[in-house]
DNA sequence: GGGATATTCAACCAATTGGTTGACGTTTTA
DNA sequence: TAAAACGTCAACCAATTGGTTGAATATCCC
């Protein structure tokens, strides 16, 4: 199964759903909101909130009938934290990432 | 088409693309030591690399019959910058890293 | 209750992805 | 010169992805 950097990495992996958080960045949303300024259908989009979901980049909560759709920025961490690793080599313990290495090569 | 961003995380959403990069981080390597580690085809190894080579996260230089694949460590500071606008990532640091890593290798 | 609003579900479709195998072109080595 | 090593290409395949439409499910308001 798809761990987390592979459901974080392919989630950001589309504009649509880049441009998804970037407006959750601003407030919490409902589903048609988030929706309206895209020229694609709302079950689009709702898949696209189920893939955010999933990979934990947002959360959703239904008050009413209304599905508010949140910001959860510390997803991102796990993601610029393993990003990071490689603009900062000569700043880490190289003894740890080696081992962080050994563990991704053995599936 | 996709642009930088996508493939970008498209590149970094699967194991083992993110493997082959935290080789490539020890040192520069040919496509079939590349391979050496991996259950699978060369061709398979081959394709994955190209999808690095597009994302321009690693460069590939033939000398000889032998390719060597050089990691481009610049190059993920696209999407790096692009996670930073998310608040907290600016809260990321050395120790922030080796908390992850802490974290990821206990099972 | 009944109609409008909010969201998802199910079935479908085309394109892409990640893998395979076998043939092929280069370059090195014996 | 012939064989081996390095790597890619082409064709194929199954699974996944990103989108559609239409029906279904809640919930709110009159």
């Amino acid at each position: 199964m798809a761990d987390q950097l592979d459901m974080t990495f392919a989630a950001l992996a589309d504009p649509t759903r880049r441009a998804i958080l970037a407006m959750l960045l601003e407030d919490d949303m409902a589903v048609t909101d988030v929706a309206e300024p895209f020229e694609m259908s709302l079950a689009a989009i709702s898949k696209h909130l189920g893939v955010l979901t999933a990979a934990g980049l947002i959360t959703q909560e239904k008050r009413g009938r209304v599905k508010w759709c949140k910001l959860e920025p510390d997803a991102l961490r796990a993601g610029s934290v393993w990003m990071k690793g490689f603009g900062q080599m000569d700043a880490i313990d190289l003894d740890a990432f080696e081992a962080f290495l050994n563990q991704e090569l053995s599936p």
